[in-house]
DNA sequence: TAATGTGCTGGTAACGTTACCATAAATGAA
DNA sequence: TTCATTTATGGTAACGTTACCAGCACATTA
């Protein structure tokens, strides 16, 4: 293991000078600053980690804490995060965690084990209370999701992610412009606080602007987004036998599933019943029929996201909660009656 | 920050008692045992890793090289892995990398700047050389491959995985089975010593076996594993108006991409085509048709890999190239002819 | 009785790096 | 010339933990 030691006496300066010169600090003469890059690179060198981070008031790691990771939007969405956070100096440590697990503990232990710099969280809730995050005492960014039903005020959390609300609304008023009145819902979830909720609203809200009633049967839940179980949500609500001409899911993974069971169940997708979803989902445009679905800027969003908690760490930034706007791409999962 | 020091002098024993208890470790009476653990809660300790690992022979950090995100088999494998890990004191430090890029390189340099006790390669190239494993020094096994065109003595390195040349055969068997003569196989990479190389190997052995002639007009090459690619290549394939009544995909979303780019061209799928995969991504059991795939086994694929690596990290095992068998889900997309 | 364990405990030197202070040399201003 | 200021450097104490050695009771054996 070779250390910044051996690099000192086989370049004739001190300890200091090689950690300056590894740190890129100013205060180095040209002469010294290149014989012990020349060292180092001939001897292989790689800094331990371990040791910077126990030494330096802080380490160069941002914590990651998912949850669900069984929506492949949020598979998605870690590749973008990882590949955006590989420009930086940071390196990422992931944590995934359950659905029911506190991910403001997980982040605040996972913080203090691994002295992070910084948090993002992906995949959560919504309702945070500013006891809850006083036990972080680091910055973070929720990804893909912000604080609407919590009481925080706008300067003490940062987000970057779609309005939940206003796309499900748009997406439900897509369904009513194609002449859909009896429009059942796919919801995921069973927490009140969290993004299905969220969409919920949207689509109740189109649905009282253009003057249709919310017919409970055709609100239709599972339990999380996951395919096989919105498969059965989907018959379920077929059995129903409550007659409906379109489906709005609230994930593009609740979208297929649905018309596959639709499909299953002697359904035409859209001939006799259209489906529209929300994500963006890399497989979506490649199923038969094409998926309807409001396309988040996944790129955006996680490029965003780190550049955001990179700043606020350094201070160039302040808490703020950006809004980015979805997409709707026209498939062939929907048509007008 | 609470410290180790901070413990022992509020149960007024020494910080190695407290290190002691920490670690779990035999030498300690009950009283001292107990006082810690409960003085430990009270101040809510959290151990700080940075200064374990350095401090300690090795860290409790697994390394994970992963290449190819592209490929949502391999965010399904990550899932599971991490899973896995979940159930040990071990954590992941996970290192995305680019296709071109060297894993071998930078699995030994993740592992000596994070003090590695192991590492997992997932995703890989086939062809290792002792001198290229050489480098690292520590702990790996090769998850969802294996060096079938190294010259890797057995004893010298680990994997799990599924024999790909075998499977792919296969699954080409169950192609003529089903009366299909003029099968297409639609490859990924561009390198030669890849899991698509191995899989194009087995379609090869299973053609000549049955007295098929391997019509070079009916390989069909992407250079990854990206839907959008794969459907390019089909479309390529189709307009090449060689006439085939299957296709081979040698993974699930090229399969899928070809189902898509097939319906599009005027075929049904299987009415005019049959098409079958290699992996078994959850949404394939979800698309219409169903995708007919050889299902690797993904749970166990990924237990038995951390199980490997942990009991050869502790010394309870010795390298081994453990091999399991995929599972033949029929689905829609083929039919005999 | 003396010698030899055995179980538990504390002290302290690592681990590799950074932060901070001290100092020497070089430069500029009075 | 002399003093102040800048620039480049070295020395060394942290950071929080574990590994290792030493030592003290107390029990066991010859």
């Amino acid at each position: 293991m070779i250390t910044i030691k051996d690099i000192a006496s086989e370049a004739g300066v001190s300890v200091s000078t090689v950690s300056r010169v590894i740190n890129n600090r100013p205060d180095v003469s040209e002469v010294a600053r290149n014989k012990v890059l020349e060292v180092a690179h001939k001897l292989n060198y790689i800094p331990n980690e371990s040791a910077r981070d126990l030494a330096g008031t802080q380490s160069d790691s941002i914590g990651l804490i998912m949850r669900g990771i069984g929506n492949p939007f949020f598979s998605e969405m870690f590749g973008v995060i990882e590949q955006s956070m590989k420009k930086t100096k940071y390196s990422l440590a992931i944590n995934q965690i359950s659905s029911t697990a506190n991910e403001i503990q997980a982040g605040a232990e996972l913080a203090r084990a691994k002295r992070l710099s910084g948090l993002i969280f992906m995949g959560g809730n919504f309702a945070y209370t500013p006891e809850m995050i006083s036990v972080l005492d680091i910055p973070f960014v929720c990804c893909t999701y912000s604080n609407k039903f919590g009481d925080l005020s706008p300067e003490i959390f940062s987000s970057v992610s779609i309005d939940d609300e206003a796309e499900a609304y748009r997406a439900v008023n897509a369904l009513i412009d194609y002449g859909h009145k009896d429009i059942a819902i796919l919801l995921a979830d069973t927490e009140d606080q969290s993004i299905s909720e969220l969409r919920y609203r949207g689509y109740c809200r189109a649905l009282k602007e253009r003057g249709i009633k919310i017919n409970p049967n055709l609100v239709q839940k599972t339990t999380n987004f996951n395919l096989a179980e919105a498969y059965q949500a989907t018959i379920h609500l077929i059995n129903k036998e409550q007659e409906f001409t379109a489906v709005f899911a609230i994930s593009d993974i609740l979208a297929m599933a649905a018309i596959k069971a639709l499909h299953n169940s002697g359904y035409q997708v859209p001939g006799d019943v259209s489906v529209i979803g929300i994500d963006g989902l890399n497989i979506s445009e490649f199923i038969i029929p094409t998926l309807t679905s409001l396309i988040q800027p996944k790129l955006e969003i996680g490029r965003r996201t780190v550049e955001l908690l990179l700043d606020i760490i350094e201070q160039k930034s302040s808490n703020q909660q950006i809004v980015l706007e979805t997409e709707l791409r026209l498939g062939e999962s929907i048509r007008s009656i």
